[in-house]
DNA sequence: GCGATCTACTAGAGCGCTCTAGGACCGGTA
DNA sequence: TACCGGTCCTAGAGCGCTCTAGTAGATCGC
């Protein structure tokens, strides 16, 4: 009955090794083989080679629960994203890299059905994260707030207005205006604007739509149909416009998804792009390009949102009295082939 | 000058409440708090209350390092994506609920560029995650074994014969043969497999596409394009075939994107789908049904595969004895548009 | 009125690290 | 010889929990 070891779930595997284990092994004192797994001076070229050896031959790997416990600082950044949000991998792809340079170790919590953002941050915190790094996050500004008031916390991708965050984004405002511009250039009067409802930077794109119209005069032919940012809005806003009959010159949507799913509910009609129709999107997402006609878009610089949210993170962490930053990215119109002058007759 | 508290990061955030701190605000020891918080019996109704209610003015949120670190188990599950493949998307949300019903946490490293599967992998095992979830891992099997000896480990998507980890997987095989019988019956003959290379799970497609075809007495008008399950390789595959001028009347694509890449590529030419050849892709994402064209696909169940891992990482922490399992799920062709019968004149 | 048996709780060791304080030994200097 | 400053190393406390062993007090049977 004594022996009945192998019942226990797991005794069978062994316990892992620890840095008792390793300075026993090398003969050294555990603090040894503490510096040298944190590459800190203080043990000798010889001790430390033989203290990795010892190491090795165990395959004893530090135990960040243990590390996390006994340190101050656990040097960890929690990233929450949407885990079918195409650009949020592109951002993804970006912070990885960027926190490594720094010292930094990733934590990525998804939201998604069943799974809030308050869940997806309480894991973060849970495991220690110092600072978050919140991509699009839908929740309003006084929770951030909150949030940013007990932890070091960045935004990517909206306004923050009035939290305790950093917001890094890009400068949503001159890129829809950039696209208002070059649609009247092209002779558009009768551009309509699918929104993002509440979607992250939403608000901020709809009135950027708004002042761009009315600069050019053109306050009267305003539209914005109600939407989102996802491809099912962009679906509906199609059936909408197809249903009524009277088709603008120009579509706004409110993201590249909206877009895409407005092209695929008029892609039975008659209404051809960009012929009868131009269509622009906004973030340029990765896998936009793979679309069978080219999306234009106003690029958002991935790259350049990610590694300055995880600067502004670590910034704050390494200094406490810096304070939150707001940062802004330039936008930048990628003209496809969904735009083209209106058709004959309904010119500006 | 020993006033400068201001002068250390973070300082002035404050400590964060602990265990002790809800112990002393509800008037109870140490252990009693711990009681509540993991829900076991042994505290009366009045004094749990009181525990909780003194926590949340404290704002206390137990430490996970500290509760990994004096318990043996983590009770956490760290599960390793590609977080541009949209597929692992719909695995992650389909992981998250099985593991919280279950009671387990959930970690996510990415792998991408600079990233590779070892890094992502040792992330997760220093933040003791007691078992992996692998998602289409492309590591050869012997290391896939190696990773298995050390931790339970749960590959999905692909085979690793030999490799003491479990695997959940679509029958593949049968997935291709139904579309190979599919393709036969609408009358087509000269049909093209562009493969996934060294992709998870390829290799069995390729072998299902070369059996369905012989079983078919297709065995000479068998071809495969070499490539890989990304957009670019259908992409240059499509390029492979406009420049050779003679078009098969249907293509098997390696996966959705694989489908899509080369849907694009043919997008300017001549070649209209499915009129002068039909394209069946692989996996049925979720952003598929967003193509202009509806891809034909075969469907892999993302839940059922999520849950099947899941239960098969749980049930080998949970019973040391049980042994690793191979769980094969079934794939649905789903027919859309993007095939019909071969032009007049090349019907088999 | 005594031990037995609950229930409700506490003490204290220990998880695997980090980090401060300090010790041993060296060559050089007064 | 005594002392210094430097380099290389060790001892030991403690991070915030979990968990085993045990205690105090009520209830009960006889």
């Amino acid at each position: 009955m004594r022996d009945a070891e192998g019942a226990e779930p797991d005794k069978s595997r062994g316990r892992r090794p620890t840095m008792e284990d390793v300075a026993a092994r090398a003969g050294v004192s555990r603090a040894l083989v503490s510096l040298v797994f944190r590459g800190k001076p203080g043990a000798s070229a010889a001790t430390r080679e033989r203290v990795l050896r010892a190491a090795d031959e165990l395959g004893y790997r530090p135990d960040n629960a243990a590390r996390l416990l006994a340190s101050d600082r656990s040097r960890t950044l929690g990233v929450m994203l949407t885990v079918h949000q195409p650009f949020h991998g592109d951002l993804v792809e970006g912070i990885y890299p960027e926190a490594e340079r720094l010292g930094y170790d990733v934590l990525l919590s998804a939201t998604g059905p069943g799974r809030d953002e308050r869940k997806a941050v309480e894991a973060l915190l849970g495991h220690r994260c110092e600072a978050l790094i919140l991509l699009g996050p839908s929740a309003p500004a006084e929770h951030l707030d909150e949030l940013g008031r007990r932890t070091v916390t960045v935004v990517i991708g909206r306004r923050a207005p009035g939290a305790h965050v950093d917001t890094v984004r890009t400068a949503d405002a001159k890129g829809i205006r950039q696209v208002v511009d070059y649609l009247v250039e092209l002779g558009h009067r009768d551009i309509v604007h699918i929104d993002g409802g509440r979607a992250p930077g939403a608000a901020e794109r709809r009135r950027a739509y708004r002042a761009a119209m009315r600069r050019h005069g053109l306050g009267d032919a305003l539209r914005i149909i109600p939407g989102d940012h996802t491809d099912e809005a962009g679906i509906a806003a199609g059936k909408t416009l197809l249903a009524e009959g009277r088709m603008p010159t120009a579509v706004l949507a409110g993201n590249d998804r909206c877009a895409m799913g407005l092209m695929h509910a008029l892609r039975s009609s008659n209404v051809e792009i960009p012929r009868d129709l131009s269509v622009v999107g906004y973030d340029d997402v990765h896998l936009a390009h793979l679309w069978p006609f080219d999306l234009t878009t106003v690029r958002q610089n991935a790259d350049g949102l990610a590694q300055h949210a995880v600067r502004c993170a670590v910034d704050r962490l390494e200094d406490g009295t810096v304070p939150p930053r707001e940062i802004l990215l330039e936008p930048k119109l990628v003209v496809r082939g969904t735009t083209g002058p209106p058709p004959d007759g309904r010119r500006g």
